[in-house]
DNA sequence: GACGATGATTGCGG
DNA sequence: CCGCAATCATCGTC
């Protein structure tokens, strides 16, 4: 006997009495040939002990050499039986007979209802039983964590959720793709592929073993009372035994997974610088809107396209900018400077070709722009710009001096005599999530009013 | 190799 | 969920 058909007849114990008892016709046959007037209790103890009996001791007992012979004179049996579908086509011929005869039995109905009695015992003491079967918690999270190692769920242009999560932190070009990356992908893509395919593997079985018990427990009800409802409990009980291997395959699918998982750890922390040209898009973005460095989410994807870098990575960028920035004001003066100027020029230049302006943008061409409140970026409470720009960047002595310095400005336009200086201090803290470019700045500037505080040098 | 710069991560608070 | 602050880990320069 195979391992399948010993698991059957173990599971079919389970639901109510052994395959064994509808195979043995020694108790039919006794009464069929002589001995008519048995006791129905006889029956019931001979039932009863066939029903402790192993399987193979019941074949061994139901298909004895001269088994053919001895029941060739039954009644014919009508092809196929009718129920049974494909397990009774996998029948010997011999057995089908005995089933006809049984079935066709006389005494059958008295049989049916010993078997009906024995039934409400064996059924009373698995009333108990729990019938809804949750789902296993220890297979959803097994579930859960090879959904986040990126082994089930989809799969995203060849690469899993993680390798593609880990493969934006990783920064840089998006075919950035290091060979660290691809070998991890690689070997993601094949723990995959196996762990699908044994996944299919395993629930065709499944299906297969289920039907083939269902088929064998419908065919049964023609001899026993057996409901749909433990029919269903039945397929509830193959299901969780079969959970079990289910569970070890994606047990040994994660460790696979993460075993390889650190080595690809390692290498996400493996950074690359931005290029050049991102970081001045981000800078120039940084310093022209000094009064409130937080851009929408909406800039930060145009930024991320500018760079070619994720939003995160801006997010990241911005973060660090601020913290550091208004950790050493002063280190970045000259930084801040640049941008300033860069931005003014860019902004003056705009101007001038939109006003058709002969002489090229100057510093003192941007002075004018300055003065004129033509550039973008700053001054959204209502301040003048400049003020934003050179007092929050803490920054414009050298940027004036390229300029002509203060100096130059009428001298209501000092920082300090315009009153600005407190007001435009982003430090020691930029204003908290404003999620906008104006509203929440103004809000904080406008909370501001404390000069003293400002760490902007005196002029 | 030391050191500063810099991108990413983590823990916490609002 | 976002931002801050501290920290980690790597990069780039000397």
């Amino acid at each position: 006997m195979d391992d399948q058909t010993r698991m059957i007849a173990g599971l079919v114990g389970i639901g109510g009495l052994s395959q064994a008892d509808v195979g043995d016709p020694d108790s039919v046959r006794k009464q069929s040939l002589g001995q008519p007037q048995q006791d129905i209790g006889d029956i019931l103890q001979q039932i009863m002990a066939i029903t402790d009996e192993s399987l193979d001791e019941a074949q061994a007992r139901c298909w004895p050499e001269e088994a053919p012979a001895r029941w060739a004179g039954a009644d014919e049996p009508a092809e196929g039986g009718g129920a049974g579908g494909g397990a009774e086509g996998a029948l010997p011929l011999n057995f089908q007979y005995r089933k006809h005869a049984l079935n066709c039995h006389r005494m059958k109905p008295a049989l049916f209802s010993v078997l009906c009695e024995i039934k409400e015992k064996t059924v009373l003491s698995i009333r108990g039983v729990q019938d809804e079967d949750p789902p296993d918690p220890q297979i959803m999270r097994l579930d859960n964590m090879l959904l986040a190692e990126g082994v089930s769920g989809p799969e995203k242009g060849g690469g899993s959720a993680a390798a593609a999560a880990a493969a934006a932190a990783a920064g840089g070009s998006p075919n950035d793709g290091s060979i660290e990356h691809s070998d991890y992908r690689a070997k993601l893509a094949q723990i995959r592929q196996i762990y699908h395919s044994e996944l299919e593997k395993y629930e065709q079985a499944c299906s297969e073993f289920t039907n083939h018990v269902m088929n064998l427990l419908r065919e049964q009800s023609r001899t026993r009372p057996i409901s749909p409802k433990e029919i269903e409990r039945m397929v509830a009980i193959i299901h969780r035994k079969f959970s079990s291997i289910q569970m070890q395959l994606k047990q040994s699918t994660l460790k696979t997974s993460r075993h390889y998982y650190p080595r690809f750890l390692d290498a996400r922390r493996k950074r690359r610088n931005f290029n050049k040209q991102a970081t001045e898009v981000l800078n120039e973005y940084f310093y022209s809107h000094l009064s409130n460095p937080y851009p929408s989410e909406e800039a930060k994807e145009e930024l991320a396209k500018k760079c070619a870098i994720t939003v995160s990575q801006v997010s990241n960028w911005f973060g660090n900018k601020r913290i550091r920035y208004k950790k050493n004001i002063g280190k970045f003066q000259e930084e801040a400077n640049l941008y300033a100027v860069k931005t003014a020029v860019d902004a003056a230049s705009v101007s001038a070709q939109a006003s058709q302006a002969s002489s090229p943008a100057t510093p003192n061409s941007v002075l004018s722009m300055l003065s004129s409140g033509s550039v973008s970026g700053a001054g959204s409470d209502g301040s003048p710009w400049w003020c934003v720009v050179f007092l929050q960047a803490d920054t414009l002595l050298p940027a004036t001096h390229l300029m002509g310095g203060y100096e130059e400005l009428p001298e209501t336009c000092t920082p300090h005599r315009l009153g600005f200086a407190g007001q435009h201090q982003p430090f020691p803290s930029f204003p908290r999530s404003p999620h906008s470019d104006t509203k929440p700045a103004q809000q904080h500037l406008s909370n501001v009013t404390a000069p003293h505080t400002c760490p902007c040098p005196t002029l």
